[in-house]
DNA sequence: CACGTTCGTCGAAGCGCTTCGATCGCGTCG
DNA sequence: CGACGCGATCGAAGCGCTTCGACGAACGTG
């Protein structure tokens, strides 16, 4: 079944079907609809590597999965798939590459003409992948701001703002001393952008409204939780607002408060930055700051778009956060 | 960069160089040296899309994501990364498909010739997509065991026999009232084989045994979780050991039992079926039969190049599971 | 009314690779 | 010693599509 087949069927020549398929010729109504019912009667497919031969073009991007430790596994689907979403929605299929492929991945399917661009999640601050980028040939869309942004792509919330968002709203309910549950110290080892932002947007929110931060990395086991949380109470008795950016740290938290007698929101306000999943399914709901997967891969797969059709597009777009207050966020208490 | 460039340049014809590079005729070893040298200095990449015309193999296989409710998304990315992994090994690519593109998605990555196989994931025993599948004329194979399995290619884990293996362990360390936390009821209404099997070789081995069985289908949310455990607790004062067949659920289950007074293994056993890692890192490590990912998204692949060779592939391969002790079962506790 | 446009369509030339049959030496066997 | 076989290599014919230039017809326009 090819494209001569239609073509002769239809009654036109080849290149008329391959016009009325692409759209890049007038072709008159009447013709194009022969086509298309020539096209529909015989269940006719393009070939798609014929497809990308001829036109240089292979409608298909590739898609950087992050694996280390320390990511959040579930928020990694959700970029996956909406980004997948994205693409289909703009006749593009998505090539899976692990992290484990690395730079050589991305010249092998850049190379050989397999995708058309790339888009890499979890971008570090000095991410190795980046100079490959650079020198790819290929456009390519970086979810996460590493530190050199020089003519490159990214998509971003914006964290620093997430972590002043969050700190304006505490100090706003009259909260003195608040304290950030991290991620582990992996994580920022390895230098995050979203991680070390989130940080330094919370440490000068802080400092700009005289409340007296605390930053605890944190790994997300239980056990740790609890026992960062303890030393926390015993340490800082003052803290009374909590600002979680660890995912799975979430639900160890609000256990560890629990067993510590510690009434959430009625002592301890609490504000989480992820997903809304998991600020509407903890007990109690939680205040958030939105990680807006969908927003961010569609986002990102728009740009690539963009970039794809030669249009200019800005070195780094960053999505304003919103925070949602729930049932977990209240006054400060007043002192005994 | 082309063919004949590489050719050029070691002074040989373009054909001998793709005999170089597949392997499908013999080339002396000078020439080959030669040619694989060029390469090298010139860092010449075939075209996908044209060796995917000529050849008619475009090195792809294509894998559908299960994204429905119910799914335990770190297990589905296991053997996403196992599959990639895999097919990379053999050199091949991973084209991702969301379940949502659904059938269509398939017959369009097939009619296309985008993909030379396709692996599913998720199967239900009465998935519609096996139809489709078919009659598709690609290979396929199926990650799950639909009812009917005539003529396709199915891995999966035993798990009636993993149900059996459970109720066995525990039979043997004297307990003789035994329960089952399963998947959520959403998930046995869809009817999906993994689900059901494990009841059904769960339900035998125990009648087999003269002990008594209890199946409870379990929402993962804590909450639900501590609710079920409480009505076992209340209502089945003999039930000493418990087998968890539902990831999310594990957690809140141990700290329910917690809560509850019981200890773990002291006086109740706890066997959990799913990936290694949830039962390491539970407190204590849960005794468990392994989900083994890996090995099965590796032999999935492994098949699926077997059909692609035209080699015949079993019906269903069924991997045997393994328990594996560890400190969350014992002996029954004497009857007070 | 002749001429220039525009519109719709066609034909042919690739895109870069694989593969089949043919060719060319050269060693070997009868 | 000629025919034969075999290993190594080449040339050319596609694979199925896109796209460029060309062409005829229809349509204004001066």
């Amino acid at each position: 079944m090819r494209i001569s087949d239609v073509a002769r069927h239809a009654g036109v020549s080849p290149s008329t079907v391959s016009y009325v398929l692409s759209g890049k010729r007038t072709i008159s109504a009447a013709t194009r609809a022969r086509v298309l019912k020539s096209i529909e009667v015989l269940g006719y497919q393009p070939h798609a590597g014929a497809r990308a031969l001829a036109s240089n073009r292979a409608n298909v991007i590739a898609l950087v999965l992050p694996l280390r430790p320390g990511i959040h596994v579930p928020v990694a689907m959700q970029f996956a798939v909406s980004v997948v979403t994205s693409a289909r929605d703009r006749e593009h299929d998505v090539l899976l590459l692990t992290q484990a492929e690395g730079e050589g991945g991305l010249r092998r399917v850049a190379g050989t003409s397999m995708v058309d661009g790339i888009i890499v999640m979890d971008v570090e601050l000095n991410d190795a992948r980046v100079p490959t980028l650079r020198t790819l040939g290929h456009p390519s869309v970086l979810i996460g701001v590493p530190a050199d942004s020089h003519g490159l792509t990214c998509v971003d919330l914006d964290f620093d703002a997430a972590g002043r968002i969050c700190v304006a709203h505490l100090a706003h309910l009259g909260h003195r001393e608040v304290a950030l549950i991290g991620q582990p110290p992996s994580v920022y080892r390895r230098r995050t952008g979203f991680a070390e932002r989130t940080i330094a947007g919370f440490e000068d929110e802080a400092r700009e409204r005289g409340v007296r931060p605390l930053v605890v990395p944190c790994e997300a086991a239980p056990a740790q939780v609890a026992a960062a949380v303890g030393a926390l109470l015993r340490d800082h008795p003052g803290v009374s607002g909590i600002v979680v950016h660890n995912e799975p740290a979430v639900a160890p938290l609000l256990d560890a408060l629990r067993a510590a007698g510690r009434d959430v929101p009625g002592d301890v306000s609490v504000v989480a930055i992820g997903p809304d999943e998991l600020a509407t399914e903890s007990v109690p709901p939680l205040t958030s700051v939105t990680l807006p997967t969908e927003e961010m891969g569609g986002r990102a797969v728009a740009l690539l778009m963009d970039k794809l059709a030669d249009a200019d597009t800005p070195e780094i777009t960053l999505i304003q956060p919103r925070l949602v207050p729930r049932a977990s966020t209240a006054a400060r208490p007043a002192l005994p």
